[in-house]
RNA sequence: GGGCGAUUAGCUCAGAUGGAUAGAGCGUUGGCCUCCGAAGCCAAAGGCCCUGGGUUCGAGUCCCAGAUCGCCCA
């Protein structure tokens, strides 16, 4: 629609240029925007204004000449007018916007979707949380944001690959052993001062009981750092099932669980790391590795290996970076958590030194979440043990009402997520209004249904019946969807999804309260059964992309 | 001390590549169900878009400086 409108003012542009009146210029690009006020047309250009400004003359007088090279055919085109500075407002003619819906029509669950990734390979990674303990709240956040993000991608054509990467190699793992380990010993009577940098969740205690019932006292004997790998890798295993169980009830699947131990398998960090020596990124001071980050914009280099010889997470990080780039995939997108954002400098660098470009990578920040219950806050720590599961907000609160929550924001806006309001089931809570005129409009369908109307198709229709403003409003702005789509995948903002359900959710009512669907006259009720389709179908071809429910009946 | 982000209605926040009279929800006030689902609708009140400069036909949006808040780093 736009493109069609730019070219027929590229047309009459030209058309001016070749009498001279103008002079010599080159023509800008054409900007056309859609308008907020009807008032003001369906689209808006500006472009008047631009050559004015350019030429030295008056803006209203350049409107006028373009406006009287445009073509009077009157096939898309109903008014045009020049108006206020000097814009050039365009009126679209009724049936072109009824024309529109036949592509919805046809299209159905995939209308909103386009090709325009074109089949590139896009890999998501996100959560990537330590199987140390349970995913808390503040995962949820990019969790869900993750997850949407992918979604949006594969509507707009790109092959999308979710991935878990899971930090099993370090420290905080060794960690979660001995925790276990001296649980184990706790509960077997031995007396032990339980430190404080151990994790001290009950999900510690749980998992120390199960190796005693299952093994029984065998451990006392052994030496720590005999049995720690073993406490280890069986808390890990309990953990991330645990961590996988959460997310899928949370509507939340990867395709892939990437283990950091993956990335040492036959010596694989240090290969990488003596190929990046060899061609001048890294190099030794003093028993340390350093990468040389700051020929790339970080603002100082970074340790790779410390002089201990035990690489750091960001040699990993670098390893694991290239394994992704091997996979095929020509595009990466990290989730990260806003509090990490110190390290984007030096990731950029690392993909830059392995040779890929620096928009291979794109790192979405997600800023923290602040739990609140009745507006009070709830205290989080993973090591206290004082936290709020993943699993208990959405036993609480439900999927629906959590992801829609999180999704109300800008990812790089800071959230208050508070229960008590997420499971009210009123209208404070946004999660149901939409529902709720899905489910509405399912329920005036159902009801078309006894009275013995089918519900049609756009040729079985004439939607030049449709002449109320706010049924013109509606067609509008179904026609938009796969532009909101195409700009969230673009912005990589899922939150415009969320802002144009609401939008659609609000139009609907109001001509809900303002005219009857179903009424005495067959062929106006029929349109209007056929345009409650259509809407149906935006709505939840909209909420399927936030992973949220379109319920019939609520 | 350096870096990143934020600052828009009483509160929580949207404002796509600069556009015409600044948007929503909540809250406040007042209306709307003998009528397809009132989890809804309509209306009103409420704004030096943090401050000061700059860029230009035009700035909430872009640039610079400052203030305040949040986070990261030494």
């Amino acid at each position: 629609m736009k493109n069609r409108i730019i070219s027929i003012i590229e047309k009459a542009l030209g058309k001016i240029l070749a009498t001279g009146q103008m002079g010599d210029i080159a023509i800008p690009a054409i900007e056309l925007e859609t308008t907020r006020d009807p008032v003001h047309g369906d689209y808006a250009t500006n472009i008047a204004m631009i050559l004015s400004s350019r030429l030295k003359t008056n803006p209203r007088q350049v409107a006028k000449m373009i406006c009287d090279q445009l073509p009077e055919d009157g096939e898309v085109i109903a008014k045009v007018e020049i108006a206020g500075p000097g814009f050039i407002n365009f009126f679209i003619r009724d049936e072109v916007w009824h024309a529109a819906l036949e592509k919805v029509d046809r299209e159905g669950v995939h209308y909103g979707y386009s090709d325009t990734g074109k089949g590139q390979r896009v890999q998501v990674e996100f959560v990537s949380a330590n199987p140390t303990g349970p995913l808390h709240i503040g995962h949820a956040r990019g969790a869900v944001v993750g997850d949407v993000l992918a979604n949006i991608l594969q509507a707009t054509g790109y092959q999308v690959s979710r991935e878990y990467y899971i930090n099993d190699a370090g420290n905080q793992m060794f960690n979660l052993g001995r925790s276990v380990l001296y649980r184990y010993y706790e509960i077997l009577g031995r007396e032990i001062v339980f430190p404080e940098s151990c994790y001290q969740g009950d999900y510690i205690l749980d998992i120390a009981r199960e190796i005693i019932e299952k093994e029984g006292r065998i451990y006392l004997e052994r030496s720590e750092d005999e049995v720690i790998p073993y406490f280890t890798d069986y808390a890990a295993a309990i953990i991330l099932a645990g961590i996988k169980e959460d997310l899928s009830q949370f509507g939340v699947v990867f395709d892939l669980y990437f283990s950091e131990r993956a990335l040492y398998k036959d010596d694989g960090v240090a290969v990488i790391l003596r190929e990046l020596e060899q061609e001048g990124h890294i190099y030794r001071e003093e028993g340390t590795s350093w990468f040389r980050t700051t020929a790339f914009g970080d603002e100082k280099d970074r340790v790779v290996v410390r002089q201990n010889g035990e690489p750091t997470y960001f040699a990993a990080d670098i390893a694991y970076h290239k394994n992704k780039y091997e996979r095929g995939f020509s595009w990466v997108i990290d989730i990260w958590g806003a509090d990490h954002h110190g390290y984007l400098p030096r990731m950029s660098a690392g993909i830059q030194a392995l040779g890929y470009r620096a928009d291979a990578l794109k790192i979405v920040l997600v800023q923290l979440v602040s739990l609140l219950r009745g507006g009070k806050p709830v205290g989080m720590s993973t090591r206290s043990g004082e936290f709020v599961t993943l699993r208990e907000v959405v036993d609480e609160v439900g999927k629906d009402a959590a992801r829609y929550n999180f999704l109300m924001r800008r990812t790089d806006s800071p959230l208050d997520f508070d229960l008590e309001l997420a499971k009210e089931q009123t209208n404070e809570n946004p999660v149901y209004y939409v529902q709720y005129a899905h489910a509405r409009i399912a329920s005036i369908l159902r009801l078309a249904a006894d009275r013995g109307f089918v519900v049609p198709s756009y040729g079985e229709v004439n939607l030049s019946l449709l002449t109320m403003p706010e049924e013109l409003t509606l067609m509008k702005a179904l026609t938009r969807f796969p532009e909101i789509v195409a700009g969230a995948a673009n912005a990589l903002e899922p939150h415009r999804l969320t802002f144009f359900l609401n939008d659609l959710a609000s139009l609907f009512h109001s001509y809900y309260n303002k005219c009857k669907v179903i009424s005495e006259d067959d062929s106006l009720t029929r349109a209007r059964i056929f345009l409650m389709k259509i809407l149906l179908i935006v709505l939840k071809n909209n909420l399927k992309l936030l992973g949220v429910s379109a319920p019939d009946k609520m």
